[in-house]
RNA sequence: GCCGACAUAGCUCAGUCGGUAGAGCAACGGUUUCGUAAACCGUAGGUCCCCGGUUCAAGUCCGGGUGUCGGCUCCA
């Protein structure tokens, strides 16, 4: 069996026979041609993934990966991290090397290192990497067995590598591969370029601090992010778009835009502004109006506690870190922390539940509230309005039987949908199980990862499983949305949970007249206002569709003869409930029409000679050039026009 | 909470080697009454985040605190 024949499938469907042990890189330059071979970087065959070097062991489908793919891409950051630990290793010895995978945007290393790393270090590092792929150091695969990896990397002092290489022998692996390139040597899965030269250019971003295999009990690592184009081009590329994307941050559009502010006096509390609270009000009304319109009722509920009820849900032991207790200085306890502000609707919720004894009747009992919450957030986690201490939820709670599960999940799925919908945000659905620490019998956990999945499956939407990843409670399905930096952020969430209501001891009287436990679930849409708003402002560039937008139109006088229609249109579009405000300031048509465009408002009315003799306005949309000038219309055409533009879309 | 960086006028930012702070915009006053992205002249505005230290002298150097930012852990 010398020449024992392989049969290789190509993308394409076509196949080709070579004998075994014939290495990737020469099967693509005999049987499929020198220009891909040169563009090669790597190939899969079937699943498993293998550099140029390696013979091809056995018959499959094979893809081979070049600098056009987005697999390529990510392998030559993962190149780019060897590169950046082994030069790191060079300037700073004694620096401890652990795990460099590539991420969405690059990639990152985590080094051991009592000394920080500075920017000046970064810049160095920087330098010295790119001078190593000038080199173009070949990436050398080895198969080590167990003893060879724990000597060499004992030999180095790689504490770190050693923990990992026990570990992959430990899950029963036979050998372990080592790259290396130049005089440096990792452990690593591969694949990897033939050489370091593929790597077009490397550029650090920043450090910071991580934790030893992502537990906090461990030591802090330092993390240098980075990332690798083929081509300098393609970088420069990237970091104008990361500079446009940073125009977008809400927070930056916030103090532009005068929506909202911080103040040290209140960190991770937002000071809304006038402009802000109407944005949010929109938003806040336009869900309210939903929900009536599906069976929920709005109810409003204490903010603040007696810890009789947090010790009741569970909260007191299990959350108490994260609530803001409120001193009772007539209390007998120790402590005088009595009371505390709800960091949750959900017990408040409970509560008026059993104030009535319940009926299947009633079900599914659908309680929707935005009370503000309170939450004592780590500071090191806040940042701007993506993560507050105060805030409000679009939050409900459905208690419903069983039976009624599936139907209801349909009913929300079909509702986020509609509402992301709406705002032409782009969203992803996670399906969370189980985690380790949770309360309920694993037969109800059975039950409602069960009930939930069926529902989930029945709407369609696709989703990502998450395991481990539900609340201590119960399983949920989280819906997750990008802000302009690319940072996934959850928003909505519908939440299954049998445990609580067990706990609470909450009931109904069914068909067969006797009680029953209800099922609970816990909901939101938007999430948190606060996060959906930063969300909102950096999807539209603060551009708001008319709905939304603080001020929908803004008046402005040619001269100030024209002040008095100016007045009487206010007067006529503020009476239909639309948001309209007059300029006064006397400066010339140009600088006001500039200021009205800066602050992003969708229409500016202009008010000369022509309008009050016509009685009308001209309307300019928010855009450049001459497009943007709508012309003259008549008061009443354009008020249609404008409460036409704000009416909730969903 | 942990690691790192940063904090100067309402905003955006200069401020060299340690020698008591400056611009543009905004605000205010005046002139201008103007047709689709910036009229002109003037005025005022500062606990250089806070507390302490070094120094003849600190916005600048050092220590502590607070806040913000980038991550990590956590989370809507």
């Amino acid at each position: 069996m010398s020449a024992e024949l392989l049969q290789i499938t190509l993308p394409d469907g076509s196949s080709k026979q070579v004998p075994r042990g014939t290495t990737v890189g020469d099967f693509v330059k005999t049987q499929i041609g020198a220009g891909l071979a040169r563009a090669a970087l790597y190939a899969k065959l079937d699943e498993e993934e293998l550099d140029l070097s390696r013979p091809l062991q056995r018959s499959g489908k094979l893809t081979v990966f070049t600098n056009k793919s987005r697999e390529g891409l990510d392998l030559i950051r993962h190149d780019a991290a060897h590169v950046v630990a082994s030069v790191v290793q060079r300037l700073f010895p004694g620096t401890q090397v652990t795990i460099g995978p590539h991420t969405e945007e690059g990639f990152y290393y985590d080094f051991f290192r009592k000394e920080p790393f500075t920017p000046e270090d970064l810049a160095r590092i920087e330098a010295a990497a790119n001078e190593e792929l000038r080199k173009d150091h070949p990436f050398v695969r080895k198969e080590v067995s167990r003893e060879e990896a724990l000597q060499l990397f004992e030999k180095l002092g790689e504490k770190f590598k050693i923990e990992i290489v026990e570990d992959i022998f430990a899950k029963g692996a036979k050998t372990l591969t080592l790259y290396s390139h130049g005089d440096w040597t990792d452990f690593c899965l591969g694949p990897h370029a033939p050489s370091t030269g593929r790597i077009g250019v490397i550029k650090l971003l920043n450090v910071a601090g991580a934790y030893w295999r992502g537990d906090h009990r461990n030591p802090q690592l330092q993390r240098i992010y980075g990332t690798a184009f083929f081509d300098k081009k393609d970088l420069d590329a990237w970091l104008k778009q990361q500079e446009e994307a940073r125009k977008r941050d809400h927070r930056k559009l916030g103090k532009e835009l005068d929506l909202f502010a911080f103040h040290p006096a209140a960190p991770g509390a937002v000071f809304w502004t006038h402009r802000g609270t109407m944005l949010f009000n929109a938003l806040s009304n336009a869900m309210r109006q939903m929900c009536l319109r599906n069976g929920y009722q709005e109810v409003k509920t204490p903010l603040m506690y007696n810890k009789l009820l947090w010790e009741r849900s569970g909260h007191w032991g299990k959350y108490k870190e994260n609530m803001f207790l409120v001193l009772d200085p007539e209390s007998k306890e120790d402590d005088k922390a009595t009371f505390s502000l709800k960091p949750m609707n959900c017990p408040s919720h409970h509560l008026m539940y059993e104030m009535k004894k319940r009926s299947y009747r009633e079900l599914p009992l659908r309680y929707h509230t935005q009370d503000v919450l309170h939450r004592n957030e780590a500071t090191g986690v806040l940042s701007g309005l993506t993560r507050v201490r105060q805030f409000q939820q679009d939050d409900a709670h459905i208690y419903l039987m069983e039976s009624q599960i599936a139907d209801e999940v349909a009913r929300l799925t079909t509702l986020i949908k509609r509402v992301y919908e709406a705002f032409g945000l782009t969203f992803t659905a996670k399906f969370a199980t189980r985690p380790p620490q949770r309360i309920g019998a694993d037969e109800l956990w059975d039950r409602a990862e069960r009930g939930l999945r069926d529902a989930l499956e029945k709407t369609g939407l696709q989703y990502e499983l998450k395991p481990g990843d539900g609340a201590f409670y119960g399983p949920k399905i989280d819906f997750d949305v990008s802000d302009s930096i690319g940072r996934k952020w959850q928003l909505g969430t519908i939440q299954l949970d049998y445990a609580v209501p067990e706990r609470f001891e909450l009931g109904y009287i069914g068909e067969d007249n006797k009680e029953h436990r209800p099922v609970l679930i816990h909901r939101a849409i938007y999430g948190s206002f606060e996060r959906f708003i930063a969300i909102l402002i950096e999807h539209f560039a603060g551009n708001f569709p008319v709905w939304l937008a603080p001020v929908q139109a803004r008046i402005i006088t040619v001269a100030d003869r024209h002040f008095e229609w100016a007045q009487k249109v206010h007067e006529v579009l503020q009476a239909r409930g639309l948001r309209v405000e007059i300029d006064h300031a006397s400066e010339k048509l140009g600088a006001k029409i500039r200021d009205a465009q800066l602050a992003k408002v969708p229409y500016t009315l202009v008010i000369g000679d022509k309008e009050v003799e016509g009685k009308g306005v001209s309307p300019r949309k928010h855009g450049e050039g001459k497009e943007a000038d709508l012309g003259f219309s008549t008061l009443d055409a354009f008020s249609e026009k404008l409460a036409s533009e704000a009416a909730v879309p969903f």
